[in-house]
DNA sequence: GTTGCATCTAACGTTACGTCAGCTTTTATA
DNA sequence: TATAAAAGCTGACGTAACGTTAGATGCAAC
């Protein structure tokens, strides 16, 4: 028989685990005393190896507490479950290991990294998925995967440009600059997107869309006065850019 | 200007969410009317890209309150740390994902498949590396590894095989068994590590071990009253295995 | 007998909200 | 304009698995 304390060293868990365990009944110790003391004895040490092991495979004490009185069929099939729920959280944490890869390299190549256009882009580079799913509504797949590829093909460059010309335009908005230059800037940011490519979407995106949505999944680096100002701009300086989405 | 709803609405976020990042000083609505009720304009959704893209890297809403007021390095250099605990998340994933694929291999192969031990094979695989660890501290390295090494090689097998008689042997303690098949039993058991390895092991550790330690790291699928027994028969029947370790 | 350590229960703190309950404000309809 | 419905508010509890006090008691040694 062992105290808590001594049944604690032994089992490697900690004195307030084995009190928590014991009020929920997962393993309650084989004799307390009148004063209300709890001592366990060798056979209690099997449970305490089937709670560790089964926490380590990331069960809840809820689930270790079902499995416990399980046989070895409910096991197995439980295993496969928790597998697949392990599988999914690693290809979710491959994504953003990916993204966080992705984003790094890309403010490596840039001269100006500033933090609120960082993390939009970082948003961007997560959100791809949904981003497919939803211009499905409206764009024909090949063109989808045709954009996309080449978008991931540049992805650092594209980003690193978006960057710099977004940081550029903002910068001229507050302190204007000689049309000469701001003609280039803007003409540089509609060149991020080959024209051709361009073109394409914007035909096949005559149809409405639902700028709600889009809004979402496609945030606007500009504030609503910036994008004004910006057609205006364009249309002085006698050049129109298509620049609603990516 | 939008209320509560409409920007919860907007921005994909719960109106809960939102009154929980105002009350954190997390993300505070533009104005508060007499009632106490939020509205919020458009440069708050600024604010909640940044908060849900953070949120999606796996930062805690405190580290994102951090990170919102810094500079692009700090961004950066927290990505990098974020990077590795996820990589680390990850490796354990994978450790856990690759133990179950090598537990069901077995229980595949198994004609039995009793729950407690079932749950300690699984636990021995998981601890394998604290096991090296701990048994660094009595072998040499590369009798550790050699041993490993095998048991890697074939541990669908032998963890079969000690699953099985481990089973077997339980059972013939309970409803006793002819000796001949008693002494197949326990020969069979010492042999699923070849006779020269555990020779060589036995006699390397012919100097004390750390009883505490082992008992936690190599749980004995018997109980006290069961490996007596044991012991006894195979003394009894003139064999004698060591039986200790794994 | 008392000191000191172990143990007990009860309770709050942790994370990021979900979900009431009960009340007030705003909005829409008759 | 009166009223009802919808939306908003605060405050509170619940979640998972304990860590960490606080204050009271038990037990063993000197």
């Amino acid at each position: 028989m062992y105290s808590i304390g001594e049944f604690a060293k032994k089992t490697g868990l900690t004195v307030r685990s084995l009190r928590f365990y014991d009020q929920k009944g997962l393993l309650n110790p084989s004799y307390i005393s009148e004063a209300g003391h709890r001592y366990y004895d060798d056979r209690c040490i099997e449970t305490v190896q089937k709670i560790v092991t089964l926490k380590y495979l990331d069960y809840t004490l809820d689930e270790i507490e079902e499995l416990l009185q399980d046989d070895s069929q409910t096991i197995l099939s439980s295993l496969m479950f928790q597998k697949e729920q392990l599988e999914k959280k690693r290809t979710q944490i491959d994504r953003i290991i990916r993204c966080i890869d992705t984003a790094t390299a890309i403010a490596g190549q840039s001269k100006v990294v500033e933090p609120t256009l960082f993390l939009l882009i970082i948003h961007s580079l997560l959100t791809e998925n949904e981003q497919k799913e939803y211009l499905a509504q409206f764009l024909p797949l090949d063109l989808i995967e045709k954009m996309y590829d080449y978008t991931g093909e540049n992805i650092i460059d594209i980003n690193q440009q978006y960057m710099e010309l977004t940081y550029l335009i903002k910068q001229a908005y507050q302190k204007p600059i000689a049309d000469q230059a701001l003609k280039s800037l803007i003409e540089q940011f509609s060149m991020i997107i080959p024209k051709p490519l361009m073109l394409e979407i914007a035909e096949a995106l005559e149809g409405k869309v639902d700028m709600e949505m889009a809004e979402l999944l496609f945030p606007s680096p500009f504030t609503k006065e910036e994008e004004e100002w910006f057609l205006e701009q364009a249309k002085r300086l006698g050049l129109y850019g298509g620049l609603d989405d990516e």
